[in-house]
This record gives C-alpha cells, sequence and structure tokens, in this order.
DNA sequence: ATGAAAGCGCTAACAC
DNA sequence: GTGTTAGCGCTTTCAT
C-alpha cells in the first residue's frame, strides 16, 4: 500500500527500478520490448510495472525520441461541415483501422477559418505530432502551404490544386466520370447532362473534367445548358437538378458528381414525373455507401476509399521513417453498373 | 544565411540565446511573456526568435511544467457514426469557439470500439492532454471509467447512466420534453405519441420520463400503443413514425425525441395523407438546427448548446487549474412555438 | 533585470 | 545482460 501512497504524480522509472531492484536502463529495455533482458529480471519488472501502475512519461521520452507515436487528420475548411460528410466520417474510419494495429495514435485536427488554421499550423510546428494528413477542400486554402513550411511529414488526400510538389494520394476522378458518362452515351443516351461539384474543389473539376472527355471521345458537342454546378450537398444537388431540367427537358441521362447530391437530385427528377432509369438515367460518384440506401440501386462510380487510406497512412510512415522522397499515388475508380440504363 | 543553415532540426532557445546575446533564462522569459525583461534585451530576443524562426519544443516544455495546453473531445461509441451527426458538429464548432481565445489546443480523438478505446486510455494516461471532455452515448460503455481512473480531468457531456460521482454538464431533457408534451396536451390534442430514442442513452431516457410526467400531470394515461422506440436517425425515425400509425391511426399529435427523426417522421406523415399540424402536432427535440430546415417550421424544444460547450470547457479548466470539486450543470431547455398547433 | 545551475523523466551510448 | 552516464530543450529557483 505504501507504494501507491502518494498518488498525486505518477512514478517514474527510478521508483519502479528501485522496486524491481534494477536500474532504470533495464527498466527501460523492458518497458521497450528490448530482448536483451533476463527473463527473470523482466518479470520483476513486470511485476513493479503491474504493482506501481507505471506509464511512462511521454514527454519525457519524445523529448530523446524525437517522436510522439501520433499522427493528426486536420479537416480543413472555411465554413461548411465537413463533419456531417458521411465521406469524411468513413475516412476516419478507415484510417483508425489502418492504425489499429501500429502503435500509432490518431487524433483530428478542425481548422476553420484562418485563425484555426494557424493554430493548428503552431500545434503542429511545435512537434506535437510526426506527421499529418489533410484534406483541405478548397482551393484557396492556406493550410497546406502552411504545413508544408513546417518541414513535418504530410500526405495530401486529394491532388493540390496549385501543383505543389507534395505528397498525395487522390483518386481517378476523372477516369471515374469518363467511365460514367460513356456508359450513358454507349446505352444510347443522347442528352447526357452532369451535376457538377464545386469549381473550386478538385473532385469537382476533375469530375467535370473527366464527363467533357467521355462527350468528346463520342463526338458529341458540349451543351452549356446540360451543367449545371452543385455543392456536393443534397439540397445543392436538388437544385442543380431543377435547373436543368428547366433549361434542357428533353435530358435523357444526367451524371451526378457526387454521393449526396445524386439524392437530392434523384428527388426533384421522380418529383417532375421521370422515370428511372427508364426516361432519365442517373450514374453518381460514390464517395461513401449512401446509394445504396437509395432506391432503386443505381449504377455508381466507387472510390477505393479503403485503399487510398490505407496508402495514405503508408506515405506517411515511410516519410516519418525518413523518406525524402515525394510519392504520389492515384487510385482506380470503377463503375458499377446495377442496373440497365 | 549561414543561421539558417543546419535547418534539420529546428533552432533551441540557446541557439536564440547566443544569436540574442543574452541567457537562456531570458530568451525564456520573452517568449513566456515575463515582464521582468528590460525592453532593449526584448527587442534583441525577438529579433532573434523571427530570424530564426524558433518554435518551442513542447515537449522539453511540457516535461517541466507538467502541461500540454490542449484537451481532448472523445467520442466513444460502439459502431454507430457519431460523425453524420449534425449535432455532434455543432458541438465541435462550439467547442473551438470557446478555446479560441485561449491558448488551449482541441484534438478529437475518436474510439470506436473496445480496443480503441483502450488506445484512447492510454493516450491520455500517458499525458498528452491536460482534461478531457466524453461524449460518450451509450450505457454500457467503460470509456468514461477509464478515463475516471486515469486521474484525468474530465467532464462527461451528458449526465452519466450509472450514476457515478463524476462533473458533467446536461440538458434539462426531462424538462424539454415535458414542456413540449404539456403544450400538446395544452391545445387540446388527446391522442399524443411519442417516438422515444434509443433506451440506453441518457437523452432517450430523459426525454421518454419528460412526456410520462406530462401525461401523469394532466391526468392522461399512457397508452403503449402511442409510443414507438427510435434510433435518433432519420431512417430510425420514419419507421417508427410509420409503426405508430399502423397502430394508433387516430393518433393528433407526436413528441419526437430528436432533431433527425424529426425529418423522417413528417416525411411519413404527410406520405400518410395527413396534414401537420393541421391533422398532427408535432413538437421536436431540437438538438441541432435541422429542424429549421423544415417546412413549415414547427415548434421545437431548443438546447443552449452554446451555453453547454462553454460550461463544458469551464468546467474542465477548472479542474486543470486544480480545483478538485464535483460539479454539475443542468442547463434549461425552452420550447420555441413555432406555429398553433 | 539577468545569469548560473538544477532538474523534469526518459533513452541511448558506452563500459563492464 | 546490466549499470553508469550523458544529454534531449526547456523552466525555474536562487544569487547577483
Amino acid at each position: 500500500m505504501t507504494t501507491l501512497a502518494g498518488r498525486a504524480s505518477s512514478p517514474t522509472l527510478d521508483e519502479v527500478a528501485e522496486l524491481a531492484g534494477v536500474s532504470r536502463a533495464t527498466v527501460s529495455r523492458v518497458v521497450n520490448g528490448s530482448p536483451k533482458v533476463r527473463p527473470e529480471a523482466r518479470r520483476a519488472v513486470e511485476a513493479a510495472v503491474a504493482e506501481l501502475r507505471y506509464v511512462p512519461n511521454r514527454m519525457a521520452r519524445s523529448l530523446v525520441t524525437r517522436r510522439t507515436d501520433t499522427i493528426a487528420l486536420v479537416l480543413s475548411e472555411s465554413d461548411t461541415q465537413v463533419f456531417s460528410d458521411p465521406f469524411f466520417a468513413r475516412v476516419v474510419r478507415e484510417l483508425s483501422a489502418a492504425l489499429a494495429d501500429t502503435e500509432m495514435n490518431l487524433v483530428l485536427l478542425a481548422a476553420r477559418g484562418e485563425r484555426e488554421q494557424e493554430k493548428v499550423g503552431r500545434y503542429v510546428r511545435q512537434g506535437h505530432v510526426d506527421g499529418v494528413i489533410l484534406m483541405s477542400l478548397h482551393s484557396q486554402d492556406t493550410l497546406p502551404r502552411i504545413l508544408a513550411e513546417a518541414q513535418v511529414p504530410l500526405v495530401l488526400s486529394g491532388r493540390p490544386l496549385d501543383g505543389h510538389p507534395v505528397c498525395y494520394v487522390d483518386a481517378d476522378n476523372a477516369g471515374g466520370a469518363r467511365a460514367a458518362t460513356a456508359h450513358l452515351l454507349v446505352a444510347g443516351r443522347r442528352r447526357v447532362a452532369t451535376v457538377t461539384g464545386p469549381r473550386d474543389m478538385i473532385g469537382g473539376i476533375d469530375r467535370y473534367a473527366g464527363y467533357r472527355t467521355a462527350l468528346r471521345d463520342a463526338g458529341v458537342a458540349e451543351d452549356p445548358a446540360l451543367v449545371a454546378e452543385g455543392d456536393f450537398t443534397e439540397a445543392g444537388g436538388a437544385a442543380a437538378m431543377t435547373a436543368l431540367l428547366e433549361r434542357a427537358p428533353d435530358l435523357d441521362a444526367v451524371f451526378v458528381a457526387s454521393d449526396p447530391m445524386e439524392v437530392g437530385a434523384l428527388r426533384v427528377l421522380r418529383a417532375s414525373g421521370r422515370s428511372v432509369p427508364g426516361d432519365v438515367a442517373v450514374v453518381g460518384f460514390d464517395d461513401a455507401p449512401v446509394a445504396a440506401t437509395s432506391d432503386p440501386p443505381l449504377t455508381t462510380v466507387a472510390q477505393p476509399l479503403g485503399e487510398m487510406t490505407s496508402l495514405m497512412t503508408e506515405l506517411l510512415l515511410r516519410q516519418v521513417e525518413g523518406d525524402d522522397e515525394v510519392r504520389v499515388r492515384v487510385c482506380p475508380t470503377r463503375l458499377v453498373v446495377r442496373e440497365s440504363a
């Protein structure tokens, strides 16, 4: 009992060493799993550790190892609520899964607005984390630059808009959009519209580019009346679809550049009396399996989110281990045909 | 240029001291804003800090101060996606707002499943944070106990189900539900149904209790056919509403225990051909301002989320400063009448 | 007002 | 295999 008496502050390595009758170094070896320790001594140390409920002081350890064993997922946005986005929820889940077997910890940092972004930058520069995975959503974001200058291992989720030479993992958004659009054209659709994402997000840009490529490939001229910009939200998708129906009532297909927007677009489409996919064929970009709940299941472009997140952690951990190389990965997307359009 | 030559590792206090021509101690004083330093020396130090881009090493500082200046918001859940919940998004926003003027940092820790919960427990015990705000959603959660035993400053969001003597901030869920139900009864509604939350969440329990209290106050017997359990999601609300309409087609009012559920319930209600609030009056519990987007605006019970989060940080920071007292706050909820039911 | 010096708790050579 | 020792970068008495 006396050993736990002064429980004001937690026990140190020395106290464990004394109780176990060995030196600090040996305790350290046991705690860090070094094999060069006699089983006998090891047991004594383990007993002492258990009795004192010893937990190593991270600050002391990090001060010498220069490692914190934690990485940050930072979410940079101007004002919108990333958190409500099921896509983001999935990324978090996949990331913690990827780190589950590691002894790496994952912390989330939210940076809305300039002040918070600077706070996050400071946090990172002070050495709280070994590396960061950055989800920066809009082009005018300053955080990518701040973090790049902080000299901290960094992996971007999504290709940076400014073409900065930085490590990133992206989905083949253009390829997926192209495949989706081509699928509609091949099925005989002649008036293929699109609900795009915002022009300042890489996903919106690339998916629109893919749509255009498919049209060009098929020798179809682009009709501005068939293009409406959305904002990746359900409401935005509904608004864009409404605009499309007004401008081009004869459209017979639509490629919707995101999941939530697809839900909104479908609602408007059905409310207008059109049947799906009878009158209008729809292909959506499946960020997260939201569409799976829509009825009936539609053809979608699937993102390999699991693969992407494990690649991001791999690339990041490599940098943490000292790899200087700037690596880039673009994961293939694939068209999942769920009905005959 | 030579001063930035070896930019491999960041500059230390000594380097700044040498460049400024003062001692480490003085640099430390300047960096920490001590007033006991000659303006002249201060300027020299500031110049050196700027030139070297000096940033204090947090680990070294924390090792001696025993403070990290960061608190964690930990989200404990078994499997559901808290992240998709707009309520949670609002809490995060309010919390960072409350800490914006502080030099406290906020990190989010997601703990899904037992393994991650233990990882979070370890993270906290190792001294990475000065305190934690815990959003534990289900009753069988082990994290509250783990953290309580970790001796770390702790504030729960929501009253703990097991009545453990711990600091927490809660909304007056029972009072709000009671007011909502009473409002419906006073308006002359005779068949007041309810869509409850889960039985293992404090919010679900307390709001159901409030509903029952209101019935008892009015001398109305509770009818099991008028009670359906939801899961706080939109889909769950829709399912519960469907069940209610089947079991009690004559219901003329319903108290819905959460925002997303209200959206689902309204959809079902309207699809059934009933007018709202003509045929069926609806009052929902407004966790986040989702209902504001529903049409028409309905009467709701509003939670003072801003007040709650600032109370949580206040209570937590007090503990960090050494306050032992176990304090508890229950914030009043208020009925916002938006239409004549 | 400033500097010298003593640690904070830990890891990592280095000797034995 | 184990102990001794020297720091990691910082704050904080204590003299001056």
